[in-house]
DNA sequence: TTCGCTTTTGCGGTTTTATGCATATATTGT
DNA sequence: ACAATATATGCATAAAACCGCAAAAGCGAA
């Protein structure tokens, strides 16, 4: 393994897990703990890393996010595993953005090729650094509140798509009124993801089920699975398996 | 094994492993290593791939080459303001991407009207910090090593606006060759921007002239105005006074 | 072909880099 | 406070990069 390799991977687990343990890092690549050491000096140094006795620290996770943030970072990355594995290879994916989109751009298996095609800025870019995958922005007026491209142009775009799959962060769902937002322009854009895909799947912390906001973006039919961080067995859950909503 | 042969074994190689070992190349291609590492260090001159000790990464694993940024990042700061100062309230502005449209973006009037199209991820995205412009965002495949949608539905999207002003970060820029570049897909995408607009301003560090890459952007006299951090009466500039360009 | 010219290549010697090991020191948890 | 770990430091070594030079190969024109 040569040394920036090395430098990557370390900055990839971090990436991943917020945090890494020098030890782990010597086995898995296979150096002595010097070396390691030696490179999270250099990644500390260039201010890539925060170092700590034992390890390293994510940057981000370290300065934009306090504990409880942390929390609902490992929420995001369970979910982000789930919905990682129904990804296959040689799918046409649309997807929204929001954090939990994110973690799962993470979360994707570094060899599937698959095509995303998305409306988030941020969901782009990270998307943009899996080495394999194929991802297509949508043009339009950005929309400054979500970072999300909206508008006739990027409607009519997605109109243009037929995807396999569609993956949607969950703002506010609920068993009555679907599934819901406050942005007008956000909805369109949902809407018509829904539309232009065979599959829909809702991915989104636990906290976000039970409450509504005031416009619809799609009846709980044309969801066809749900993902959280919750079991698949857990109560909370039952109401939307009713509706033939997969849980995963 | 002819030298172009092994360029594009090379590349190859890299394209299947993301990563190729310096003595691995010299034995299989049956050359000395020293020819190796030249042939690797021609290929990191043109970009197209990153040398590290002991071989070389492919370009797409590894996007974190802005350690060397951050150095010219106060240059990148001059050139900002200038270019910020050129910029009025009603506009229509296409921009490319790039570190220094980074800090343009920071440089601008808090109060500002305008509104820009981008077909950079990161440019968009720093754009809509903005408080009060409209950013339009460029959608097409995104190109990963530049982080730009690139593609004939973002020409043709660029060709359905006429711009008062086009902002280009300058790749290369020669008294010759005019301005260039080396990805195809990028060079399409600058010069529909060219076209589609009434103005064309250059930005970039002085260390981009009087270089050249494989494709050409633009004649110089494409080329309205031209920002450096140098001051506009350095020698280094007088060369592009002569070809009618404004230099600030 | 043969003569000059440029480009490419390989080689010897030197310098730099990367890495592991041993030893001394520091930090941590109980 | 003490044992267990982690870190820092200096040193040795091997591998890789660099440099200058001369041989070899490629190329165009007489």
């Amino acid at each position: 393994m040569l040394k920036e390799e090395r430098l990557e991977y370390i900055l990839h687990e971090l990436n991943l897990h917020n945090k890494v343990l020098s030890a782990d890092l010597s086995n898995k690549m296979g150096v002595s703990d010097d070396t390691v050491r030696r490179d999270l000096q250099e990644l500390s140094i260039d201010n890539r890393l925060i170092k700590v006795h034992g390890g390293a620290l994510s940057k981000s996770f370290h300065t934009a996010f306090d504990r409880e943030m942390v929390y609902e970072i490992e929420n995001k990355n369970i979910i982000a595993k789930k919905a990682a594995a129904l990804v296959q290879s040689g799918m046409y994916i649309l997807t929204s953005g929001g954090t939990s989109m994110i973690e799962f751009a993470k979360a994707l298996d570094p060899n599937l090729n698959a095509t995303f095609f998305t409306c988030s800025l941020n969901a782009a870019i990270e998307f943009s650094h899996h080495p394999s995958i194929e991802v297509v922005m949508i043009g339009d007026k950005v929309s400054k509140d979500s970072m999300l491209t909206t508008g006739a142009n990027a409607v009519q775009s997605i109109e243009s798509i037929q995807a396999d799959l569609c993956i949607l962060g969950i703002n506010s769902l609920d068993t009555q009124f679907g599934l819901s937002e406050n942005d007008w322009e956000v909805v369109q854009i949902k809407k018509a993801m829904i539309k232009a895909s065979k599959k829909v799947i809702c991915i989104g912390i636990s906290e976000k089920l039970n409450s509504q906001q005031k416009i619809k973006v799609a009846d709980l039919k044309d969801i066809d699975i749900l993902i959280t961080e919750l079991d698949p067995n857990d109560p909370l859950l039952d109401p939307y398996k009713k509706h033939e909503i997969l849980i995963y």
